[in-house]
DNA sequence: CTTGACCTTCCACCGCAGGGGAAGGTCTAC
DNA sequence: GTAGACCTTCCCCTGCGGTGGAAGGTCAAG
């Protein structure tokens, strides 16, 4: 299958796919004899694997990573194992810190509806935003 | 004041100091006969507005636009109000976002746990990662 | 034979918020 | 007078996940 084909049945970019190429996330393919990239389906079970891990919050990096580790260790389980343990406390650090950006937005944007506009005075910016 | 000195009284570098300047968030200040920049206090000022900003979660153009209001039509309350409520959609959309993400993290942990690493076949990277 | 769709490589660019370092000028202390 | 700390402008680099376009080759249809 030819890449445009392939990018069209992954519901990606031929972009994307020399991307992933470059980057070791894919296998280079065969060519035809004029040079075309011949791809197989196995490459579309890539793809899928791919868009997995990157739905999952893996970053392309670490996808090469695990298929890497794939490639020379056999199943990666315990390694994937850890990278999403990694993950999820990323995310919840990330989470927290959301949730108090969140909140702190939130008295900011109370202070912009109870404050005096006349208090908006010629010194500063924004009385809103806090100076210090 | 010289450029060093504000620097480090506003705990920042010289570099994210001209960037700032070129960026149009700090006014180009005066200059010493040999060209050197001449900082006063009200850069400070700014400075610690430009931090409690970007700690609110603003981006530094989002600043800029603040400021820039502030120069043309006076206390930007309005604007930065509205500028605070997108921020908090922001937020409580990317909050949502990332709590499914580690919902789906979490899942796909434990079946790295629950299922037999025996049924890692040959055919697919990682059988912990859903394909498709 | 030519048009148009597809493919190849390579190089550059996006946003974000600066950081690194070169080449050269200046200021202060010894 | 000279060393070292500071300043200037300039351009390139970072990470992330690609996208855009130029220059040229290939393939099928008309």
């Amino acid at each position: 299958m030819r890449i445009g084909e392939l990018a069209e049945r992954a519901g990606t970019t031929t972009k994307a796919l020399r991307f992933y190429e470059q980057s070791r996330l894919l296998p280079a393919p065969q060519r035809t004899r004029s040079g075309y990239r011949d791809y197989d389906e196995s490459a579309l079970d890539r793809l899928r694997f791919i868009k997995g891990a990157q739905a999952a919050g893996l970053t392309l990096a670490e996808v090469a990573e695990v298929i890497a580790a794939r490639e020379h260790t056999g199943p990666p389980c315990g390694h994937v194992a850890a990278l999403l343990d990694a993950r999820a406390a990323d995310l919840d650090a990330r989470i927290a810190e959301l949730n108090l950006l969140r909140e702190e937005v939130q008295r900011l944007r109370d202070r912009a509806t109870t404050l005096d506009p006349a208090a908006c005075g010629a010194d500063a910016v924004c009385h809103v935003i806090p100076a210090g």
